[in-house]
DNA sequence: TATTGTTATACTCTATAACTATA
DNA sequence: TATAGTTATAGAGTATAACAATA
C-alpha cells in the first residue's frame, strides 16, 4: 500500500507535462518557431550574441545541430550571423529586431504561463512546492550520476 | 512581487521534467527502445493486441507514423503483426515473449521511478500534490480549449 | 462509400565523421 | 596542434496525400 498512489501520482505528473508541452508548442508555433529554434532564440536573447559553440554547450547539443537550427532561424528572419570581432573562425548569433520582438513575447508568455499554473497558490504553498521540486531534482541528479 | 517566484518555480519544474526525461530515455535505451517505440509497446502490453488504428488514436499520432513505429518494433523483435480474426484489412499488434518481458521491466521501472520521486512523501503530502496537479491539469486543459 | 494500412514525399531534430579556415 | 563551423551522411519521429484492399 502506498505504491499505487505514488504510481498514480507519477501518471498524473506525466499528463501535466504532456499538457504543458502541448500548450508551449502551440505558443511557439503561433510565433513561427519550433521548440528547438525557440530555445536557441531564448538563449541568444537572454545572454546576448553567442558563438555557436557556446550555444551547443548551453543546449547540450552537437555543433552540427546548432548549424542547422541557426540556418533555419536566419532563413526565417529571427537572427543573423555576425562576425566575431576578434576570432575570424567564430560567428555571433544575434537576434534581429523581429527576433527581439518575438523573444519579448516569449518572456511575456513565460510569465503568463507561470501565472496560469501557480497564480492562485499561497506563499506557503509556493515554498512547499519549490522545496519539493528541489528535493526531487537532487534525487534525480543522484540517480543519473549513479548510472551514467 | 510574487510573479518572479512563480516564474522561478516554473523554471524549476522545467528542470525537473528535463531530468525525468533524461532518466527515462536512458532506461528505455538500455532496453533497446526509443521513447516512441516504448510508448507503443507500453500500450499494446497494457491493453492487449491493438489495431494500428487504435494505436494511432491512443498515441494521438498519424496512421503513417504508427506504421513506421510498428515496423521498427517488428524488426527488433518486440512485437508481431497478427491477422485480425474478423477484419482482413486490420492487423493486431501483439507483443512477442521478448516484448512481454521488456514491458514487465518497464512496469517495474515505473514503480521504481514513482518511489524515487515520491517515496518519502507522507500521505497528506501525496494528497496535496495530487490535488495540486489535478487543478493544474484542469487549468491547462481549459487554456488549450480556449485557443485550439 | 468508408475504413485500414501502405507507399511516396517531406520536414525537424538529432548524431558522428571528415574537412576548411583560423588560432 | 587545437578550435569554430561546415559539408556529408544517417537515423528517428512526425506530417499530408494518394492508393490498395477490404468492409
Amino acid at each position: 500500500m502506498g505504491v499505487d498512489e505514488r504510481e498514480a501520482l507519477l501518471d498524473r505528473l506525466f499528463a501535466v507535462t504532456a499538457l504543458m508541452n502541448e500548450d508551449m508548442d502551440r505558443g511557439m508555433r503561433s510565433l513561427g518557431l519550433t521548440p528547438a529554434r525557440a530555445h536557441v532564440l531564448w538563449v541568444v536573447s537572454a545572454r546576448g550574441p553567442c558563438t555557436q559553440r557556446a550555444l551547443a554547450e548551453e543546449l547540450s547539443v552537437s555543433a552540427r545541430n546548432v548549424t542547422g537550427l541557426v540556418d533555419a532561424l536566419v532563413d526565417t528572419g529571427f537572427v543573423t550571423r555576425e562576425s566575431h570581432p576578434s576570432d575570424r573562425r567564430a560567428t555571433l548569433v544575434t537576434p534581429t529586431p523581429r527576433g527581439r520582438r518575438t523573444a519579448d513575447r516569449m518572456v511575456r508568455e513565460h510569465r503568463r504561463f507561470a501565472q496560469l499554473l501557480f497564480g492562485d497558490l499561497s506563499e506557503s504553498q509556493l515554498r512547499a512546492l519549490g522545496s519539493g521540486l528541489e528535493q526531487v531534482s537532487e534525487r534525480l541528479t543522484g540517480a543519473l550520476r549513479g548510472r551514467p
